[in-house]
DNA sequence: TCTGGGGTCCTAGGACCC
DNA sequence: TCTGGGGTCCTAGGACCC
């Protein structure tokens, strides 16, 4: 048995802790660049404001509606998140954090009536981290998940549930009857794997609720569709297919990309930028005690504006799996000068760690022949810690060409590899 | 004018080998 | 020489998540 814990409009609620004024008032919080909106308060919602509405498509509303907008604070919302989710590790005995505001907590072996239980760990939450959660209880993660949906919306749509399942859901403790009404009265979309293309599908199919879907055959779903839509559906029927992880794997790939807030033309901002990106990901990769044997760079211009298009990238091979800030700063910058074309605006640009290993950046390089590298080694993961203590930004290393604070990139979605990825082999160099 | 930034898993198909 | 089956590895792309 799972719980789910999640924080409501997360964003919105930690930036409301250190400003009560913002309490009934419509809030969003936005991307980096106020590109679009990430976080959206209930009163946001009720207006109509949808999950990454463009900035320049609401912000009538500020004076229409008094909608307030904040620029996002990670940094805060980090910290924000390390206290909830240690108060909500007290519900359990293993949890998994599977989001900046969400984390599963395994009930196994769990005595007493799990509802009560569960609503003073929210009061707790709310009261010593000042976040608003909703706590779903389920035989699945599926079914936790969903659980869930249903805490929260039964609390913010007065009348869509009944009431008694608002802010905490078990519904282990339903009745079967219960149950299936609850289920029949949530559209399959809601269900954590059933996304926009395969709701449609279903829909098409006739199965239009969850107990719709919960009843279908799973055999029949893994011809139709995917061995990943079985999961679901026999999730949905209690089944427990997909495990608690609650010691995550290191990550497989690492990227830092980012959308310029004005298109960008020449090499030069280009290298610079992907320099950065570099610098970034390479943090990444020590922190999670890896090294990468290729790095992707790609740049290319706006899907939304008028105009030429481009998009390319290009996979860098690195001599040896590496996390050395230098190198990987230098292979970013070669392969944004072998990519580049002139004549495009660019929207966006990003690097790529690819083929990670497990490698401690000292102990993994200690057979280099290049005599500087242990001390530079040494010296960026100092540089690592002094920045994780004082911020992003505090000191740099030499080669990643200084302080890029204040720079405003914008953003843009980008979801996938690119799709013209080119061997590093095949790739011309650019006219600098 | 202005449109996130990360990730994961699964599958199909090609290359290659025996 | 010709033909074919089967396994494995890799990559690209689709779909999903927050």
């Amino acid at each position: 048995m799972y719980a789910l814990v999640d924080g409501n409009n997360f964003y919105v609620s930690c930036e409301r802790v250190f400003r009560p004024s913002l309490n009934g008032r419509p809030v969003v919080v936005l991307s980096n660049n106020d590109g679009c909106a990430i976080a959206r308060s209930n009163e946001a919602k009720a207006l109509g404001i949808k999950m990454g509405a463009p900035w320049f498509q609401i912000r009538h509303m500020e004076e229409t509606h008094g909608l307030v907008a904040l620029s996002a604070n990670f940094t805060l919302y980090g910290d924000m998140s390390n206290r909830m989710m240690s108060l909500a590790a007290g519900l359990g005995p293993s949890q998994e954090i599977y989001s900046i505001d969400e984390s599963f907590i395994g009930l196994q072996g769990m005595r007493g009536d799990l509802t009560t239980r569960s609503h003073a760990i929210r009061a707790r939450i709310h009261q010593w981290a000042g976040i608003p959660c909703g706590i779903g209880i389920g035989h699945t993660k599926t079914l936790a998940k969903l659980a869930n949906h249903i805490a929260k919306t039964a609390e913010r749509k007065p009348g869509s549930y009944p009431a008694e399942l608002a802010q905490v859901c078990n519904l282990t403790a339903l009745p079967a009857q219960d149950l299936d009404d609850v289920l029949a009265s949530t559209l399959v979309e809601e269900v954590w794997g059933v996304g926009r293309k395969i709701g449609a599908q279903l829909h098409q199919c006739g199965v239009h609720t969850v107990l719709d879907l919960a009843r279908l055959d799973p055999a029949m779903v893994r011809r139709r569709w995917s061995v990943v839509l079985e999961r679901t559906v026999r999730e949905l029927q209690g089944m427990q297919c997909i495990e608690l992880d609650d010691a995550p794997e290191p990550k497989r790939e690492i990227a830092c990309t980012r959308s310029f807030g004005q298109a960008v033309t020449e090499l030069p901002p280009l290298v610079e930028a992907v320099s950065e990106f570099a610098s970034r990901a390479a943090e990444k990769l020590r922190k999670q005690g890896s090294l990468a044997s290729q790095l992707l760079v790609f740049c290319h211009t706006s899907p939304f504006r008028p105009g030429p298009r481009f998009n390319k990238s290009v996979v860098v091979p690195l001599r040896r799996p590496t996390a050395d800030t230098g190198k990987l700063v230098w292979a970013a910058a070669a392969g944004m000068r072998r990519v580049y074309e002139p004549g495009y605006k660019m929207a966006k640009a990003g690097v790529m760690l690819l083929d990670l290993m497990p490698g401690n950046v000292l102990q993994g390089e200690l057979d280099l022949e290049d005599e500087d590298h242990r001390d530079r080694t040494q010296l960026m993961v100092a540089l690592d810690a002094l920045n994780q203590r004082y911020g992003k930004g505090t000191v740099h290393s030499g080669a990643t060409g200084g302080s890029n604070k204040g720079k405003d990139w914008g953003m843009k979605q980008e979801r996938r590899t690119p799709q013209y990825t080119t061997r590093w082999e095949d790739v011309p160099v650019a006219r600098a």
